[in-house]
DNA sequence: CGAATATAGTTTCAGTTGAAACCATTTGCA
DNA sequence: TGCAAATGGTTTCAACTGAAACTATATTCG
C-alpha cells in the first residue's frame, strides 16, 4: 500500500523554496499531515464564523454553542448541554454564568433532583438565536458554494469515516 | 438546490430523544453544522496526536510544530516558522524560548540582518524529531486505516476545496 | 547623512482555559 | 435507617493565549 501520508495533498508544494532533504532523518511535512491540515482549516473557519456574532452580539464561541443547542433542545441540564456541545462542564458552567447574567438564558431547578438545572432561552435569547442562525447558515453556504451535491455527500461520508477512525485512534492511544 | 445544511450527516440523529421542534424559531442543528463538526473532529484528533508526545517527551502542540518544521526546513527564522506553522509570532517566540531552554533548538543570528535569527534543531532536537515523526505518521495511518486510496484522494480534494471556500468566506466576512 | 518608517522578535497585561478541589444533593447498599 | 459512593455544578489555581507595547536593527527617502 502506498504511503498514506504521501498521498495527501502534494498540491501546495508550489511555493516551497526547495529545501534540501535531510536524508538521514525522519520525514514529515506538516502541510501534508492530515491532523495539522484539519486543525488549520477548522480553526480558520471557526474564527470567521465566530466573528459573525462576536462583534454584533457580544457572544463568544462557547456562548454561541449553548444558545444554539438550547434553541433546539429546550429544558436541558448543564450536563446535557456539555454532551451536546462537546464542551466540558467547566466551560458550560462559565458560558451559562455569562448568559444568565445577560438575561439570555433562564434557569430553573429540576423538581425531582435539585442538583440539576433546567435551562431555557429567554425571549432575548431567542431573539439572538433567531438572528444568528440564518447568518451562520449563510456562512456555511458560502463555504460550500462550490460543492456539488455529490461533493457534499462525499464530504459527509468522509467525515463520518474519520469519526470512526478517531475511535480506533483513541483505542490505539489508550493501549500505548 | 436542496438545503446544503440538511444534506450533511443525518446519520447521528440516532440517539436524539425526539425534541419537539420549535416551529416559530430559526433552526440549526449543531451536530449537522459543518464548522462545528470539523471543529470537534479536528480538536479530538489533535488532542490524541498531542498525547503521543506530550507525556513521553514533555512537549506541547506548539513546540511540536516548531520541531516538525525545523526538522524539515532547517535554518528558518522565527518569522519563517510562524508562516509554516500557522502560529502567530508570539506563540512561536514562546515555543522557541522553551525549546532553547531545553537545548532542543540552536539559535544563531543572521549575518546580514542581525534582527533575524537562524534556527536549527540540536542533536537532542533531532533525536526527538526522529522518534516522534514515525509515531505521528503511525497515528495518521490508524486514523485513515479504513480509507481506500480513492477515499484519500477525495478527502484531499475536498479539503482543498474547503480551503478555497474559506477564502470566499473571509471575503464575505470582510464585506459584512 | 539622518529622521521617519518598517521589520524581527520579546515582554507585559488581562482574559481564557482545564484539572483538580470543592459543595450540595442524590443514590446504592449494609 | 444511615453512611459511602456517585452525580450535578461551581470555584480555585496555574498555565496558556492574544493584543498591544516595547526593544533593537534595518530600510526609505528628503
Amino acid at each position: 500500500m502506498p504511503d498514506t501520508h504521501a498521498q495527501l495533498d502534494h498540491a501546495q508544494l508550489d511555493h516551497a523554496q526547495l529545501d534540501h532533504v535531510q536524508l538521514d532523518h525522519a520525514q514529515l511535512d506538516l502541510e501534508h499531515f492530515l491532523p495539522y491540515r484539519l486543525s488549520i482549516l477548522s480553526n480558520r473557519i471557526s474564527q470567521i464564523i465566530a466573528s459573525t456574532y462576536a462583534g454584533r452580539f457580544g457572544i463568544g464561541i462557547t456562548e454561541w454553542r449553548v444558545i444554539a443547542v438550547l434553541g433546539r433542545h429546550t429544558g436541558l441540564s448543564a450536563n446535557g448541554l456539555a454532551e451536546r456541545t462537546a464542551m466540558d462542564k467547566v466551560a458550560v458552567s462559565r458560558a451559562l454564568a455569562r448568559l444568565l447574567e445577560r438575561g439570555l438564558v433562564q434557569r430553573d431547578t429540576h423538581g425531582d433532583d435539585r442538583r440539576r438545572s433546567v435551562l431555557e432561552l429567554s425571549e432575548a435569547g431567542y431573539r439572538i438565536y433567531d438572528e444568528v442562525v440564518p447568518l451562520a447558515l449563510a456562512r456555511e453556504r458560502v463555504l460550500l458554494a462550490h460543492f456539488s451535491d455529490d461533493d457534499k455527500r462525499q464530504l459527509d461520508a468522509l467525515l463520518e469515516k474519520l469519526g470512526k477512525g478517531l475511535g480506533d485512534l483513541a483505542d490505539a492511544a489508550d493501549a500505548a
